[in-house]
DNA sequence: GGCGGGCGTTGAACCGATTCAGTCTTCCCG
DNA sequence: CGGGAAGACTGAATCGGTTCAACGCCCGCC
């Protein structure tokens, strides 16, 4: 394997100069047809590739961009990520991918590496909100926060109303005749799960004539839904709520999983509605009814957010929230 | 914000050279301690950040991985390439991830991409082998194949046994008395499909006293298990298979709905084996016996043979097949 | 006293593409 | 026929770390 040639070596074998060679990557409009043709042909020749950092090292600027989520194993974020990447491809970026955990130390160390390759921006689920984010800033790499709201004066973000989640959920199940609705979610220190929990209790405090109650949860994945939903189904018959409404699709997966155990009808004894939507939902065997969130739409956005505050000279922070919708399916219907 | 300041400022701030600055941030133990203290103070006070494509021109390779898959919104790939990224942190490397939807054409416009940021390596679930790969070789860029077996005198692989995870489905449906078995699974071009069909055949043909059929799909996401599924119930219960083996999760996951609806048990009237176990299938309302994939263990793997061939002299290209394993549940128990 | 060796530091060359001021042709028009 | 402008191309300076030969210095040893 021959080292990689250089536009030096290009520009010998077509008999140019590197200007001219650097011209038909870059400009090849100023480039008169014969000569562009002859350092085409030299550059097939060679099998010559472009080395990026040198181009970067001139520009000033590099062809990636950053995306760092809490973990990609969640289908929101991956669907998010496709989001990115689609907007981020089709104007020529690539896209680095980070997993934070939830981790604070391993988002710092993630964030030092990002802009140590000078990305072209950083977009962020963030844990620990100001640490490094200010110094990114500083360093002139902006920052776009998703699935969350930040500081206007300070970055764009894009979220999706969780609250008005909250209601869209609650007011189906009041609608359907439902009195007494579950609440299942947690750690309440998240503010998303929070944040859907108040949109429901304000649904059903201006209702009167239905309650809600709250079993939390220590985590938002399946196995947390099952133990909740085990702890429903111990209840016995009469004090059962009739209606459940989950802070995510994963813990409604798993109650509806121990519920079906328990022998309880979905939505016959109880019904269910998660939130998400994400492909497992309508998969589910009760299909699950959720409340959809635009996730590629969110990371589309985010993208665009990043690439217009790169573009354009007046750049103003803004804020989108997307509205989230509800999606009927059987398990919340009777 | 003031231009990112660069190691010669840092090196006159400190009252040093440029080269003792670059030992304190390589090889630290060559400076004294007292000069090394002064320069940390003042890469602090200025804010410096390494200028990673300044080193990288100098040094000639970077510090990123290219991990080339065909869907991330699809959770087999979505723990693969954890396992990649572990891996890759581990070493201070970053991870840029590519999606190719299939397409033979954004696979060949990301392999350009990841050319020209001469990237450590690529790790690559190809589905157009050998156009861009060669060239990628040739250029002195180490590929590893995933989830495929490539040429070993060419490169590594890494992939998991399909023909014996079509062996373990068939004689644990067989051993647990089912004589009609149905294989769900398309299109038959694609490798995995027709090795786990083969293995099932396999062991079917020596039992002698079964029978396997085939049902194709043209995709293997949940729709089309959904379609066959309807396809199944329509039979009519005389003709019926006893049991239904899936060529992944996402199929059986629509079967099984499809199944249900149609007012027929699971596992009493058709038993499912599914493929890959991914998360979901644990957490379905009748949880799917699948075949075990250890995939973020393949992608560990797969990253760890990269790093190998990148440090290695005199590297020897290896392939590593997995065994999958067979985990029972409710879906295929009576 | 002289010599060798180790330690700490220096500073210029280098990596490879981009850019831009400048040169050389050619052609048009008065 | 001369002036001027447009078009095509050149080549050196530049981006910012890294590396390494070379240097100065001090210490220990014979």
């Amino acid at each position: 394997m021959a080292a990689a040639p250089n536009i030096r070596e290009v520009a010998l074998l077509a008999g140019v100069s590197v200007g001219t060679v650097s011209n038909v990557l870059n400009r090849p409009e100023l480039v008169a047809e014969p000569t562009r043709d002859r350092v085409n042909a030299a550059i097939a020749e060679l099998g010559f590739v472009r080395n990026d950092s040198a181009r970067q090292l001139r520009v000033g600027r590099s062809r990636t961009l950053g995306l760092v989520v809490l973990d990609v194993a969640n289908p929101f974020f991956t669907d998010v990520a496709r989001g990115v990447e689609d907007t981020a491809n089709q104007h020529g970026l690539a896209v680095i991918l980070c997993n934070t955990d939830e981790d604070p130390a391993k988002e710092a160390s993630h964030l030092d590496l990002l802009a140590e390759m000078r990305v072209q921006g950083v977009l962020i689920n963030p844990i620990d909100t100001d640490g490094r984010l200010t110094a990114l800033r500083e360093r002139g790499i902006p920052v776009v926060l998703f699935d969350r709201l930040g500081d206007p004066a300070l970055e764009c973000s894009v979220a999706v109303d969780d609250t008005l989640g909250g209601r869209l959920a609650a007011t189906h199940l009041i609608e359907s005749g439902h009195r007494s609705i579950l609440f299942v979610g947690g750690p309440r220190s998240l503010r998303q799960v929070q944040e859907r929990y108040e949109g429901a209790a304000e649904v059903v405090a201006a209702d009167g004539s239905a309650e809600l109650t709250v079993l939390p949860t220590t985590a938002l994945n399946v196995a947390a839904g099952r133990a909740a939903g085990d702890q429903i189904a111990a209840r016995g018959r009469d004090t059962l709520p009739s209606a459940v409404f989950c802070a995510n699709d994963l813990l409604a997966l798993g109650v509806l999983q121990a519920l079906t155990h328990a022998g309880l009808r979905v939505p016959g004894d109880v019904a269910i509605v998660g939130y998400d939507d994400i492909d497992f939902a309508a998969a589910a065997a009760v299909p699950l009814s959720s409340v959809r969130q635009p996730r590629q739409q969110l990371g589309r956005t985010a993208a665009e957010l990043l690439l217009a505050e790169t573009t354009e000279d007046d750049h103003e922070h803004r804020q989108v929230v997307f509205e989230p919708e509800l999606v009927v399916r059987e398990s919340s219907t009777r």
